[in-house]
DNA sequence: GTCTATACGGTGATAGAC
DNA sequence: GTCTATCACCGTATAGAC
């Protein structure tokens, strides 16, 4: 188990993962913590924004790893994506639909009034479409070509888990799964990505 | 302009849109809005929860509207989507990328604490969903495989608003709308959307 | 229908003992 | 480093006058 510091980190990731950020108080997070009241100034003294910035990056790179760890385990990378959806909607469901997003609720809630917390899910969006491109590109797609898919993968899933934890089922994820791994294996044979118009 | 109920609707769709549920107080919606304070619980007894329903609902019908409009204005469905896409990224720009997913927030922070809300934002995705659905069906579209390519434009959609909104830059947008319309223009061709594993 | 005043709980944050 | 007590504030919601 960890220090007391990153035991807060972890309750507040979780918690941010299933309400946002401002329906997570820090008393909530002291209580699932298990965390000294008094530790928690102490280790974040510009209070709940630092923490949070925190657990943002935390939540950021342990997904990035699950991106990597998932994509590497197939070689194909449209089957590889699929596999990650698919194993992402493990996860969702897992939750009983109540998590799977762990910072799209901040990023939502943030946008707009915390320069702080804004670059910190920009950071981890990036990274995950970072991953997720140098998957494609040394699958063969074209290194441009790839940066885009990238991005509209990533959007699609973290829509998807929207949907999913709207719907309280994770069908909308196994249908982009699905969808995304067809995509990209006609993207990778047709490599264009614009069609002409004679086509 | 509209009675006062409607002012306060609409102040809150918006509030909610920019800043998400926990986040828009009821004095924020009071001084929006313009509208008394005293009409507030008059309009919506039951407090914050129903007036949020309402301004669910709203916008909701709304989104509705316009999908079913700009998809109607052009015939080929994968173009429409193309256009509704680009549409909507400037709607996010003209907004400074602070807007465009008006119940995303909503629908994250209260999936697992009130059922309410959940059914709000669930119905509003899942009549996007048929409007989308309906376009590619009546464009040729098998009626499964439309249901389908729907649940994934709308997760596409969403999932890069949250990034464009992230990256204040509506790039990912702009990105989705041309891979969304490439995919699709291919599945009309392909509308088997699983593959053979005998290719 | 509208307005004012207010109750009451919970929030993030702080001070100071240990 | 940890803990307790407490702060000032803001949230939603309510009561009652007009």
């Amino acid at each position: 188990m960890g220090s007391t510091r990153d035991n807060i980190i972890e309750a507040t990731r979780g918690l941010l993962e299933l309400q946002g950020y401002y329906a997570t108080g820090l008393n909530q997070i002291i209580e699932q913590s298990g965390a000294p009241r008094g530790s928690l100034y102490h280790y974040f003294p510009e209070g709940k924004e630092e923490l949070t910035a925190e657990a943002v990056r935390w939540a950021g790179l342990a997904i990035l790893d699950r991106i990597r760890q998932s994509l590497a385990e197939v070689e194909d990378p449209a089957e590889a994506v699929r596999a990650f959806v698919l194993q992402l909607a493990l996860h969702v469901n897992a939750s009983s639909c109540r998590g799977g997003a762990p910072i799209t609720a901040v990023a939502l809630e943030t946008s707009g009034s915390s320069d702080r917390l804004n670059r910190a899910c920009r950071d981890a969006y990036h990274s995950w479409q970072g991953a997720v491109r140098d998957k494609l590109a040394s699958g063969g797609y074209e290194s441009e070509r790839a940066s885009r898919l990238a991005t509209h993968v990533i959007a699609t899933i973290e829509g998807a888990v929207v949907l999913a934890r709207t719907d309280r089922d994770v069908e909308a994820l196994e249908r982009v799964a699905e969808e995304l791994a067809g995509y990209l294996r006609w993207a990778k044979s047709d490599n264009k990505g614009r069609e002409g118009r004679d086509g």
